[in-house]
DNA sequence: GCATTATACTTGCACATTGCAATTATTTGT
DNA sequence: ACAAATAATTGCAATGTGCAAGTATAATGC
């Protein structure tokens, strides 16, 4: 044989075509002048913002509570808000009735700075969505409704389980 | 003043409705089971998949060709070939004209582990286009390939220039 | 033609991030 | 009251990332 390397199949899975690396393609893009934004304005991680815009609109959440809105796991949530609360940015008090439970919220500070970043996010979700026409955007939103179902069950049963669904058809 | 707390703005951000969030959560959660099948499976990082997934569709590519194709910075790409040539799935040639630049090819092994990891891939892919009609898939490609085009320029302006734009409208 | 500069990539090292075990604090069940 | 369960936190090891410096090769200037 005159070739150690592996010839192309046609039906191959090609990168910049695979609607996962498209939409993380879009997500990577745009997330990265806003995170440059918040760290160096305020030193904020990207777990950080996150948690930020989401006491910024729940108040006195728990953790598991911003952990389950933001698709952040126990520990990233307790750094993060570890984070804010050093900034000022937010407050941790025991939970009322059950005090295992932390009550987490914003700050007058923490808001401002949720304000400034939430108008640069805007902006580029401004600028992404001049792209489309209205019937465009209509149906991307419900459509995105409908991956965002999906992607979570794909997530949930795992490899095994999609490997064993694709060979019995 | 009764409350230190920030009452919220009634047009603020919401995170679970922020078309880029929305999009990384779809990515998110469909890579985690790709990530745990190849990395228990081969080993693979990420960086190193998506190495891979380039090289197999395009032989003898070059570093920087790679690092464009799947959004990987020089060092990324470096230590991914490393990587792949450390688990025999790709090889390391000198540029046949220019021996600066590297020609980095797919093996035989590593095609075949490629066509696995494909075809988990695809399976997820089947899934999630399952969830749409016909014309929402072909709206959904031409939407993503001008929201690709628009995210490469805001990546690349940068947020000075994006916030300076949303005040001057 | 030889020194200089530029290019492509690699490596070493410091630093940050992450994952997981163990810990603390609190509540619930018996 | 004591054991088990739950929410969150912390410490530490492993892992990944960013950047400076290094190597190898090619192009340029004199």
């Amino acid at each position: 044989m005159k070739q150690t390397l592996a010839p192309a199949s046609d039906d191959a899975l090609k990168l910049s075509a695979w609607l996962p690396y498209r939409l993380f393609l879009v997500a990577a893009q745009v997330a990265r002048p806003l995170e440059s934004f918040y760290s160096e304005t305020f030193g904020l991680s990207q777990a950080g913002w996150r948690i930020l815009a989401v006491i910024a609109e729940r108040d006195a959440a728990n953790a598991s509570e911003i952990g389950r809105a933001c698709a952040l796991d126990p520990f990233a949530v307790s750094r993060g808000i570890g984070q804010l609360v050093e900034l000022g940015f937010a407050v941790r008090r025991p939970g009322k009735t059950d005090r295992r439970f932390a009550a987490v919220s914003i700050t007058r500070s923490g808001r401002t700075a949720f304000n400034r970043i939430a108008a640069l996010g805007s902006a580029i979700e401004a600028r992404l969505l001049a792209r489309l026409s209205d019937s465009e955007r209509t149906t991307l939103d419900s459509a995105l409704t409908r991956l965002e179902g999906e992607s979570a069950r794909i997530d949930a049963v795992g490899w095994r389980a999609l490997l064993d669904d694709a060979a019995t058809p």
